[in-house]
DNA sequence: ACAGCAAGGTTGTATATACAAGAATATACC
DNA sequence: GGTATATTCTTGTATATACAACCTTGCTGT
């Protein structure tokens, strides 16, 4: 049994989703939700409130209630895969498949993957689209010596990162991220304008055995930012 | 006039911070508060639950609520300052103060700090350079009622993040990373050539007290890249 | 025409109450 | 002794109500 905000915190979200309620739109006020989904008006404010904290609206005192403007915004802390980060978002994930082979290893992926340079490793490509419009372009160099079966998988149903944390379970990751210009080949496979900034994070993860992948995920700047709870480190310690 | 929730959630915070109650510590009951802050429990349960969500404490149900340990996750990323890290690579690092002065807050600072829209706060801007390149456009807002003399300092020896780290000590901290593209005048400031790939990182970070300042830092994509390890958070949670 | 006030709608805070759900402990029973 | 069962304490959900704070709008009096 799903509780009563939680199914008002939906319908809103649908209602978003769909289009219905655009950005900057005012939504009902408390009490216009109370009574259309038969609840009291603390209730309604409960899945009201909620939607502020994860910023799909925003509110303001004696003014109302408004649709948030809308960008996707990932998960720092948890290394988790974009499917996931969708469709905890109430969107629809959806991935293409456009590269899958073995290749010899760059100087730069060599030494990623701490393996010889020259070496076969396996590559994959792969586009993902948020409600039918791109968000990451998922570049990964294998180390085969750790996934030998990489290059059967299907990649429909299961993202690779889901797949590496199966067989090769994660103990470790450093990444990196810079603000970078998209190639013309970039722009065309994210469905960009022109030359809009991109958000690159380049990940390398390790298992117990070494390491396992090297990924460089590219996502557009208008459409992807990176957010996250951290812990101050205290500098004094 | 602050809320009474506002004042047990800073009376719990206290609590805590002088070590009176202990990390996994058991905190008194939702109706114990009640009773203690003369209130009814779901003033006592908001306070609990805006602790819980701000990760000062943590619940469960039929269980009790606990102290949270300080810091749970294992290093994320160390939130420091851009002179240590530019004095680690063993560059030299100097600094022009752009601004320093009070100013109205805009809609989107009022609500990131968590202060009335239009009310007085503080605004710095600071320029970082590297060997005499500029690598940081530091714009950070100060609430005054956590800061008072902000607006004294020279910073000119000490940069605006280690003098708040000093008078009010962070415990926690909230980042939104992209890549954006500058304006004319953070061109200039930077020394681009060009609209150029940027990378900002919106910072809010909090003290016991709330939100003490939020700051967007903007670099050169060509000169800054955000690194880190990240320790695997386990995917039962 | 215009300043000022009043009204109504909105979010924000606070309270009292009731019952549901989860977890530990005590108790009764076999 | 071991296993159910009941009790009790905890958090979680839901409702009804009251008033405060804030903003907009429209009205009113000068």
């Amino acid at each position: 049994m799903i509780p009563k905000f939680e199914a008002i915190k939906q319908a809103i979200s649908e209602e978003i989703e769909q289009g219905h309620w655009q950005e900057h739109e005012q939504v009902p006020s408390e009490n216009a939700l109370a009574e259309r989904f038969a609840c009291s008006r603390m209730t309604a404010r409960r899945a009201l409130t909620e939607l502020v904290e994860q910023g799909v609206l925003v509110r303001s005192q004696g003014l109302g209630t408004f649709v948030a403007p809308f960008k996707s915004q990932g998960s720092m802390m948890a290394i988790r895969n974009i499917a996931e980060e969708i469709s905890e978002r109430g969107h629809q994930h959806s991935a293409q498949l456009l590269l899958l082979k073995p290749v010899a290893a760059e100087a730069e992926v060599a030494i990623a993957l701490a393996v010889p340079a020259g070496s076969t490793i396996f590559r994959s490509s792969l586009l993902h689209l948020e409600n039918g419009q791109p968000v990451q372009l998922e570049d990964r160099y294998v180390n085969p010596a750790l996934v030998p079966d990489y290059l059967e998988q299907p990649f429909s149903s299961q993202t690779p990162h889901e797949y590496l944390s199966q067989v090769a379970p994660l103990t470790q990751a450093h990444h990196l991220i810079e603000a970078v210009a998209p190639s013309e080949v970039q722009q065309r496979l994210l469905s960009l304008e022109g030359p809009e900034p991109c958000l690159q994070i380049c990940r390398r993860t390790w298992s117990s055995q070494g390491v396992v992948s090297y990924a460089r995920l590219l996502h557009p700047g208008s459409r992807f930012r990176l957010g996250g709870h951290l812990m101050v480190e205290s500098t004094s310690r």
